[in-house]
RNA sequence: GCACCCAUAGCUCAGCUGGAUAGAGCGCCACCCUCCGAAGGUGGAGGUCACAGGUUCGAAUCCUGUUGGGUGCGCCA
């Protein structure tokens, strides 16, 4: 709407111009037509009279009015002010929102949804080590990445979905040992406690006893190099279908898993992009100064291969490999990043947890340095969860090694719970997630709230066959009951209350765009509740203080037909929003 | 010591990439059910946007510094 209506701006400065009253070369690149903050001052503002004042030496509350003077006559504009410093406020004529709505119910699932096309981005995220269940620390990362990955493919870009698995490091080796302390126990040896440095959750019992069902003894008596490898896959690939359910538990699925693995075994790579690194410069044999402050105990001064990151914005150059000549995880990654670059990628996005953040520079330094400039990284930092049960902070279980597991949490308040809560902040922020509240039936759970709205909607529907026996009897079948709609008298819609809900459906695409260029999908979470907000207040105006705003109106179907048409509009807003988030959109609340 | 993130109502947080009198929920106060779901709604009080400068028509938003919190700073990933 606001692009349509900066066409409409254009337009009457191109006028003004034509009548000479205005110079033909303004730069009008920061003229804007946005909704003001304040609805008490219209349904749009322009600040393009403040804007080219200074260059068209004129106040700008002179060329205000003179741009006014066009815009009154603009046959979508109902009514236009001046105010403050020259901001030019527009009302639109309500024929105006009323054809919003109509095309949100012609689009249906579709409305807000961009043109196909724009270049490949791949999101990453998740990507925990596969040595064990997920924890909640994990679930927020994973909601907010495939939220943000629903939300680009929603626009348009052909989306990735990746997780990385951290198969080739020293954990997946403790992994290996604990896994095979696991199969001598289910070969019936007494192992007591787990030592110190293996991980102790009983997740991997069943580890131990499928490889007891598999190799028998073969493995029991050999030395350790003999059976590592071997007890390490079948170790992660478990840990991995564990990870999976998981992950489909709450909704969140990748189309890629990609081995760390698979960049060193075979073809070494690592090696080969560090190889290349070398021949343009990028990577040199050297000496970093020990870090100040903390510096390790074990710290010595040695020269190593180190990536010129400091020509790229970092403060320092990092290492590629370890005092055992084996390479450092930066240096996988850098390999890893190559790879999805090489894979045609030119906008990558990461999604990690906030002990990662000091990792940011580097990582976009090296996909800086090894695309030559052309690809982008954005990473996406989610901030700890904090996980309370009516304000008091949740402690550990036992049973999974110390830790929560996401399971446990999904399996108490359900995913829409978690999903929803987990977008319900900026991502960068720290979160409370209060297992009490998010279960909660009420206004202060916006869980809740937002899918009441929707049930609620539905609800009307089932009434409304009262009033309207034509009303298909499949009442959610979208093609059906669009095209009934489409025919409503929506010129019957005149309440303010109204008015302001067509107004919001009508906001819903710029939402989903600029949420998806700042890669922010919290914005609709909070776009959500201040829709269901209004709903809900429409909704109980119709009471008894004014029963004439009722949607259903038993002695005028056609009236009833046009705010049942409102009504679903606001329905088809909240189920693609919703949809958005990976939130279910029901049709009662049980 | 250095880098990055954060600081907005008593509490938990938004603030649409620089717009007008800074918003919402909770809590507090006063109200609304013969009514499509009260599992809800209406109104009110509540602010030095941490602090000090700067940039411009205009700053919670951008730049600098200060204070106070978080995260990290080669052999974890």
């Amino acid at each position: 709407m606001p692009a349509a209506v900066l066409r409409r701006v254009q337009a009457a400065l191109d006028a003004l111009v034509a009548a000479g009253a205005l110079a033909p070369d303004l730069d009008r690149s920061r003229v804007l037509v946005e909704p003001p903050r304040d609805a008490s001052h219209g349904d749009l503002a322009t600040n393009a009279a403040m804007v080219l004042a200074k260059d068209a030496g004129k106040k700008p509350r002179e060329l205000a009015e003179a741009i006014a003077g066009r815009l009154g006559a603009d046959p979508w504009v109902a009514r236009v002010d001046i105010a403050g410093p020259g901001f030019i406020n527009l009302t639109l004529k309500p024929e105006v929102w009323r054809a919003a709505l109509r095309s949100a119910l012609l689009a249906g699932s579709n409305y807000a949804r961009g043109t196909p096309g724009g270049a490949p981005v791949n999101v990453e995220y998740v990507s925990a080590n596969p040595t064990g269940p997920m924890h909640v620390g994990h679930c927020r990362g994973a909601v907010f990445g495939d939220a943000l990955a629903n939300l680009l493919a929603f626009v348009g870009r052909p989306v990735t979905r990746e997780y990385y698995i951290n198969d080739a490091g020293a954990q997946v080796d403790v992994l290996a040992r604990s896994a095979f302390l696991r199969y001598r126990e289910a070969l019936g040896e007494h192992i007591g406690p787990i030592p110190e440095g293996l991980y102790p959750g009983d997740y991997l019992v069943p580890v131990g006893r499928a490889l007891a069902a598999r190799f028998g003894e073969t493995l029991r008596h050999r030395p350790e190099a003999d059976w590592l490898p071997e007890v390490r896959q079948v170790a992660v690939n478990m840990m991995m279908a564990m990870i999976r359910d998981d992950l489909a538990a709450l909704n969140v699925r990748h189309d890629v898993f990609f081995s760390e693995r698979s960049l060193i075994e075979g073809t070494d790579r690592v090696g080969e992009t560090i190889a290349a690194l070398r021949a343009e410069g990028k990577v040199y044999e050297g000496r970093l100064p020990p870090p100040k402050g903390a510096p390790p105990e074990d710290w010595e001064d040695r020269e190593q291969t180190l990536f010129r990151t400091t020509e790229f914005g970092d403060d320092i150059d990092r290492p590629l490999k370890k005092s055992d000549g084996s390479y450092t995880y930066f240096a996988s990654d850098i390999a890893y990043h190559a790879g999805k670059v090489g894979r045609g990628f030119d906008e990558l996005i990461d999604v990690w947890g906030a002990d990662h953040g000091g990792y940011i520079k580097r990582m976009q330094a090296a996909v800086t340095a090894v695309s030559g400039g052309r690809a982008r990284l954005d990473v996406k930092i989610v901030q700890l969860v904090k996980l309370l049960r009516a304000g008091q902070p949740v402690k550990m279980s036992k049973r999974a090694g110390d830790f929560i597991t996401l399971r446990e949490v999904v399996d108490e308040v359900g995913k829409d719970a978690v999903r929803f809560m987990m977008l319900y902040r900026k991502n960068d922020a720290v979160l409370d997630f209060d297992l009490a509240k998010v279960i909660e039936q009420s206004r202060d759970n916006p869980v809740f709230y937002v899918q009441y709205g929707h049930a609620r909607g539905r609800s009307v529907f089932r009434h409304a066959r009262d009033v309207l026996h034509e009303l298909p009897e499949d009442w959610k079948g979208p093609a059906a009951l669009s095209l009934c709609l489409t025919g409503a008298p929506l010129d019957r819609l005149d309440d303010p209350g109204e008015i302001a809900l067509m107004r919001s459906i009508a906001q819903f695409p710029r939402l989903i765009e600029a949420a998806a260029a700042a890669h922010e999908p919290h914005r609709i979470a909070f776009y959500l509740y201040d829709l269901a907000s209004d709903f809900h207040a429409q909704y109980t105006r119709g009471g008894k203080d004014s029963p004439h705003l009722r949607f259903i109106m038993q002695d005028d179907p056609q009236l009833t037909l046009a705010r049942l048409a409102l009504v679903q509009g606001v329905i088809t807003v909240l189920s693609v929003g919703l949809g958005l988030l990976g939130v279910d959109a029901p049709d009662e609340m049980r």
